[in-house]
DNA sequence: GTGAAAGCGCTAACAG
DNA sequence: CTGTTAGCGCTTTCAC
C-alpha cells in the first residue's frame, strides 16, 4: 500500500480496487486523517482559498453579501479569507495581499470604495475575480440598479404629489450614491419637476456618509436654508433615520408635511416605518459566489455584467394606510451578458 | 546568489553580506516578488491562517467581534479564514475542518450555540484556541459577564420604583439568555421582589429566539395571560423591539406605563431609545485575538478567562428626562486569571 | 557569508 | 490496479 495510493483513494480517482479503497477509508477514517490543504494546493497548483475584500463600513449590507457568498461557496471545498479594509489605502494592500500572498484561487471585491483605491492595479491581475456592488469592464460584476432605484424612489415621490422632492445622498465619490443620485433626477426630469442645488445636500465622513448623522446633518443644511422640501429620497436608511431625526426638531413628521424614501430596507430597521428601497444583498452574494465558481471552471469565459433590481417598499413614511403592512413591488431581474472587449 | 540566499534575506536572517542583501530586496521589489504562503506554511510546518468560527446569526454582534479580532490580528502576519456555521451539526463540520483540514494555526470560536454542538470533541485540539461569548474549563475565554448585565437591568428597574418586573428572554439553551434570566432572578431576591413563572417568557426559534417576533411572541404571551407588569427586562435589543410593539398593541407605553431595558446596544437601534445593557462587541473580538498572538508564541501559557463587565445605557424606555441624551453608567471590567486545574 | 541538499505532505505522470 | 519517482516553492541544517 503505497502513498499514491491512498492519495488516489482520497481523491475518488478511478482506478483502485474496491477492497483496497475501503481499506483506506477504514484507516483513513480511524486516524482521523485530513489531508493537509497547504500540501495538496502546492502539488496541485491551485488553491482551495478565495478571498473576499471588504471595505470596513460596519454595516449589514457587508454581513448578508458574505453570508450569499458564503452559502453558496459551501459544498465547493473552497474555504473563504475575509480582508477587511480598514482605509482605502489599506484595501490596495489588502488586494494585493489576498491576491498575491495568500495565493486565492479567486477573489470577490465587495464595494467601490475598494474598487476605486485599487484601481488600475487590479487589471494585471490572473486570478478569478468577482465585482459586487460595483463595476469594472475588465471583471465580471454582480450589480444593483441604483439609477432605477433612484428613480422608483422618486418617482413613489412624485405620485404621492410631491413636487418640491429633496435628495439627501452619502458621499457623491460612492458610485452607489451617485448613481441613486442620476436616478433621482432623471425622475426629476421626466416628470417635469425642476432640479434645485438647494434640496440637494450630501453627507460626508465615516463610512461615505452611510450614517445616521451625516444624513442628519445633510437634511439640517437643507432646513436651515429655509427650504421646505414636501418629499425627500435619501440614499440608505441608515442617513433616513438622521433625516427624520432632523425633520423632527423642525417640526416637520412624515408622512405628513414629509414623505421620506431611505434605501437598503435593512431588517433591523424596519420596525423604523420607512419607506425604502430594497436590495437583494444575500442575492448579490449568492450570484458572486456562483459566477466565481463558473470562472473558475472555465477561466475564458466572456465578461458577465448582473443587474439586480431593487423594490420599493412602502411603509409608514410615505404612507398611512395600513401603516406597520409591508407593501412591494417586486420588478423583473435584467441580466446583462457582454462579450470582451 | 542561490534561492537559500534570498529566502534568509526575505525572512530577516542575519547571516547576509549588506550588498547581497539589497540586491535581492532590489529585484523583488522590481518583480512584484510574492514569497508562496503555502509553501512557506509547509516547510516551517507552521500555518499563517487563522480561523474563526460563527454561527449563521445574521447579528451586528458578530460583525463588531469580527472586527476587533481582525484589528487585533493586523500586524500579525495571520490571515482569517471565516467559518460560518449555519445550522448546529454544521458547526461541529466547520470546526473539525478549521482545526485539522484547514491546518489554521489557531481557531477562535464566537458564541455558544457553537460551542454546546462542539462539546467534548473540541478538547481533544491541540491548536490555540480561544472562545468568546462562551466558557469552557479548558480553554481561554473571553466573555460578558451576563449574569451581572442581567442584574443591572433588573437594578435599574427597581430603583425606578418597578415592583412587577416581567423577563422577556430567548432560548434558555443559550447561555447567554439563561445567565442574564439569572441575573434577573438575583436582582428580584435581592431586593425581595417574588419571582413569578407568569411574568416570564421566553422567545425560541431562529438566531435562538434573538429576534424581534421572538420578542413580540414572548411579550404577547406575557400580556395575553392578564399580567400587567410595570417593567420588563430583555434579552437584546432586537427582542426588545418586538416588546414594545406588544405593548403598544395592549395600549401601554414607555416609559409611562411599562419601562423596558434591553440588552446589547446595537448602535443602528440607538435611535429607538432602547435604555439597555452595552456590550464591549468590538473590544471582546480585539480580546480574543490578543490573546491568540500570546497564546500562539507561548502554548503553556495557563488558561485565561477575561469578563468584560457591560455597561447601563439609559434612554427613552426608561427615562423621560433628557429624552435623546445618553447616560452611561460604566463599571469596572474584571479580569480573572486562572491555572490550569 | 553563501550554496548544496534534504525535506514539508501531497499529487501526478510513468512504469510495471 | 499499484508502486516508483519527480517535483510544487520554500526553509533549514550543514558544509565550504
Amino acid at each position: 500500500m503505497s502513498i499514491a495510493t491512498v492519495s488516489r483513494v482520497l481523491n475518488n480517482q478511478p482506478r483502485v480496487a474496491q477492497a483496497t479503497r475501503e481499506r483506506v477509508l477504514h484507516v483513513a477514517d480511524e486516524l482521523g486523517y485530513q489531508p493537509h490543504s497547504f500540501a495538496q494546493s502546492l502539488a496541485r497548483r491551485q488553491s482551495n482559498l478565495i478571498s473576499v475584500v471588504v471595505p470596513a463600513m460596519t454595516s449589514y449590507f457587508f454581513l448578508e453579501v458574505l453570508r450569499g457568498i458564503q452559502d453558496s461557496l459551501a459544498d465547493s471545498g473552497y474555504d473563504i479569507v475575509v480582508h477587511l479594509a480598514k482605509a482605502r489605502k489599506d484595501a490596495e494592500v489588502q488586494f494585493e495581499r489576498s491576491l498575491r500572498r495568500g495565493r486565492s484561487a479567486g477573489v470577490v471585491v465587495i464595494s467601490p470604495t475598494v474598487l476605486s483605491a485599487i484601481g488600475h492595479r487590479i487589471e494585471r491581475a490572473r486570478t478569478a475575480i468577482i465585482l459586487v456592488d460595483c463595476k469594472h469592464d475588465d471583471f465580471d460584476s454582480i450589480t444593483v440598479d441604483n439609477v432605477r432605484g433612484g428613480f422608483q424612489a422618486t418617482r413613489h415621490l412624485v405620485e404621492l404629489g410631491c413636487e418640491r422632492i429633496a435628495l439627501v445622498m452619502a458621499d457623491p465619490s460612492s458610485p452607489p450614491a451617485f448613481d441613486r443620485c442620476s436616478g433621482y433626477r432623471e425622475a426629476l426630469a421626466k416628470f417635469d419637476l425642476p432640479y434645485s442645488d438647494s434640496l440637494v445636500a450630501s453627507s460626508t465622513g465615516t463610512d461615505d456618509g452611510f450614517t445616521e448623522e451625516g444624513g442628519y446633518r445633510a437634511m439640517r443644511k437643507i432646513l436651515d436654508s429655509g427650504e421646505r422640501p414636501d418629499g425627500v429620497f435619501v440614499t440608505s436608511d441608515v442617513q433616513a433615520l438622521g433625516v427624520l431625526r432632523a425633520a423632527t426638531e423642525f417640526g416637520l413628521s412624515a408622512p405628513g408635511q414629509l414623505k421620506v424614501v431611505g434605501f437598503d430596507d435593512i431588517p433591523l430597521l424596519r420596525h423604523a416605518g420607512i419607506t425604502t428601497i430594497r436590495q437583494p444583498m444575500y442575492r448579490l452574494g449568492s450570484l458572486a459566489g456562483g459566477r466565481l465558481l463558473e470562472r473558475l471552471a472555465d477561466a475564458k469565459l466572456p465578461r458577465l455584467h448582473v443587474v439586480e433590481a431593487p423594490d420599493l417598499v412602502v411603509r409608514g413614511t410615505t404612507s398611512t394606510a395600513r401603516a406597520g403592512e409591508v407593501e412591494q413591488f417586486p420588478e423583473a431581474v435584467s441580466v446583462a451578458a457582454m462579450g470582451d472587449h
